[in-house]
DNA sequence: ATCATACTTGGCCTTGGGTCCTATATCACC
DNA sequence: GGTGATATAGGACCCAAGGCCAAGTATGAT
């Protein structure tokens, strides 16, 4: 469980770009892991390593844009670079739209590629850093009984207990209860605290479009 | 100062271009601005007005490309779409890395230009809605006077007022009273309020790449 | 039947926050 | 010398929140 260090997944049907590409990487330092198909690599990448994908966007079957897609759909946040023999731009403006943190033409140069790799590499830590703040808040929201969650919304909402009581149609006695509950389990000391962590972790959860 | 509805502003140097363009908005019921140079529209365009911008990327002296530098350089937000005849994937690239919304190619049908300004209108308007809260938030910060900052920080840090007086060297008395005029000043009624408005303000203030 | 969980409510006391009124001291500006 | 903004501070008083103790019900699983 000791930080890996960051991956690098490639995704290419021609095993001899695969080599190469690999070269570059390993020189420059980075760990990798080669695929010929999308399937191959859909199913044997670790969603959880730190790190990007470096994808042909021709592969026979499943191609370059579907796998980005695909990650996006199974909610796998993973930076992704495109390679291609023949783009156009419309499939360019495509990869980027869907979040791409760039797209090469073959033959791509070995700055070119580790420059890529390095953003790629660096949003996905950024990311992890910050996902790991959401996920505490998403755990303890999850141990709230549904009773607490709603008082937490109300809390969150800066509502008094006596108006939150009127409004769940119980006791000032029961909200406090509750309440209290609420906080030990959300380990929020303060109001305050419980706003910042509840709206931060609200923030970006209707995002990925 | 009503609502004069979404602008699109139309750069290109080709005037048949523009008024074809122009009819395919106006049918959508757009308003739109026309400029054959980039500088004419950076000089004439209000950034305060709410819409996009539909750029050619060739043009006579300054191109597409450098007119979205200069706006994001100059730190105005405005949507920007951009139409080619002969583009290449790096310009591509480098056209949606700096944020475009669209890269079409021409001759480009009514359906696609239509939904991308629609996209790229949506964009502008979501982002002055959430500007204008944190204006709101900027504007009341600076009304305080220095004591009632120090005062703000550590409630938002959910600090007790007694613990406030503490660290300020003061006494609880006089906390309760700059705690008092801050929250008046900031118009939060509670300290949710209060943590929710700053914190966002806080979060997106570092974030111009 | 028993146990766990969740929801409910009461009283009592302490602490914390907010408001009203009052008051002093400093500093800058006119 | 007066005026306004700022910071300071005390007392009285009210309301809100939280902790401690105790105890009721309902539901569902073992």
């Amino acid at each position: 469980m000791s930080d890996p260090g960051p991956v690098v997944y490639l995704v290419d049907d021609d095993e001899s770009i695969l080599k190469a590409l690999g070269r570059v990487l390993s020189s420059a330092g980075y760990i990798f892991e080669c695929f010929v198909r999308a399937e191959e690599f859909l199913e044997n990448h670790d969603p959880g390593a730190c790190g990007c994908a470096v994808l042909d966007l021709q592969l026979e079957g499943m191609g370059g844009l579907e796998i980005q897609e695909r990650l996006s759909s199974e909610g796998i946040y993973r930076p992704v670079i495109f390679l291609t023999g023949n783009g156009d731009i419309p499939t360019t403006v495509r990869a980027m739209k869907g979040g791409a943190v760039d797209f090469l033409e073959k033959p791509v140069g070995a700055r070119e590629l580790l420059s890529a790799v390095a953003v790629a590499v660096e949003r996905d830590q950024a990311r992890r850093l910050e996902g790991k703040d959401r996920q505490d808040t998403s755990d303890r929201m999850a141990l709230l009984t549904p009773r607490e969650s709603e008082v937490l919304a109300h809390v969150v909402a800066g509502r008094l207990n006596k108006q939150i009581a009127a409004d769940l149609g119980t006791s000032l006695k029961t909200i406090k209860v509750h309440r209290g509950r609420m906080m030990q389990k959300m380990g929020a000391r303060t109001v305050a605290d419980l706003v910042r962590n509840v709206t931060l972790h609200a923030e970006k959860d209707g995002a990925p479009s």
